[in-house]
DNA sequence: GCGACAG
DNA sequence: ATCTTGTCGC
């Protein structure tokens, strides 16, 4: 019952650590019922210093990729940046995102990780479980587990493991550039997750949703888009 | 005690 | 995350 993202501000660390610990009993790593028609890019951005937090999802047709609109929310967030933790920091924002959508994405992809966590609760996995949605982790740097570095070509890819246990995956997702790391967050399994990413890699180390989340919420924060939701070019969605 | 440490 | 110029490699 201590899941209420409106009270994230107020709480100490081992707090936290036991909400991660009810939120992981909820993880459904069960396939994807079906190919996804929309996905959603999730990030935030920040000033310096500032507790203003901007927070924006972007929806992309999945079989083109191509943006078709945006959900950008203006937030304070108070809960400091600690390595493990961070969606108390940005889920309560995203959320409201997410709430401010006329349409479900299929599948969303988060700056961050999935289940490559110390307790399986990285941010995508959090806000999944939270929302009920199909998430998925994509982020720059590790922040536990053990692999090795993956095939130099575009593609490779080479497994995140605790222990004995594969928790995601370290991708090149375009040739000669660091990896970046990819585990499901909710709803869906490890092969989704790597594959969705696979389909959504094109010319840049990011995938192709979050990319787009990171430039549509910069773009918010240096006030070159307004907050609400935003339907891009002119396609209808229904 | 010592390194590692998403955004 | 954000702040920043030049610099290196293809």
């Amino acid at each position: 019952m201590s899941t209420t993202p409106a009270a994230y501000d107020t709480l100490t660390v081992p707090e936290a650590t036991l909400i991660q610990k009810e939120l992981r009993a909820q993880l459904d790593l069960s396939p994807l019922s079906k190919p996804p028609q929309y996905i959603a890019g999730a990030d935030i951005s920040l000033n310096r210093f500032s507790e203003v937090i901007y927070a924006g999802l972007v929806l992309l047709r999945y079989s083109d990729l191509q943006p078709v609109a945006c959900s950008l929310v203006q937030s304070i967030t108070r809960f400091p940046y600690v390595p493990g933790y961070l969606a108390f920091r940005e889920v309560p924002a995203l959320v409201q995102a997410l709430e401010q959508m006329p349409v479900r994405p299929d599948v969303i992809m988060l700056d961050g990780h999935g289940i490559a966590h110390p307790r399986r609760m990285g941010i995508a996995a959090h806000f999944g479980t939270l929302t009920q949605m199909a998430t998925m982790g994509c982020a720059k740097k590790k922040l536990f587990g053990k692999y090795e570095e993956p095939g130099p070509a575009k593609g490779d890819y080479s497994p995140i493991m605790d222990k004995e246990e594969t928790i995601g995956y370290a991708l090149r997702s375009k040739n000669k550039v660091l990896p970046v790391f990819i585990s499901p967050g909710n709803r869906m399994s490890l092969d989704d997750s790597l594959r969705i990413a696979l389909h959504c890699c094109g010319n840049y180390r990011l995938p192709e949703p979050t990319r787009k989340a990171h430039e549509f919420v910069n773009l918010f924060r240096t006030g070159q888009l307004q907050s609400g939701y935003h339907e891009i070019g002119s396609g209808s969605l229904f």
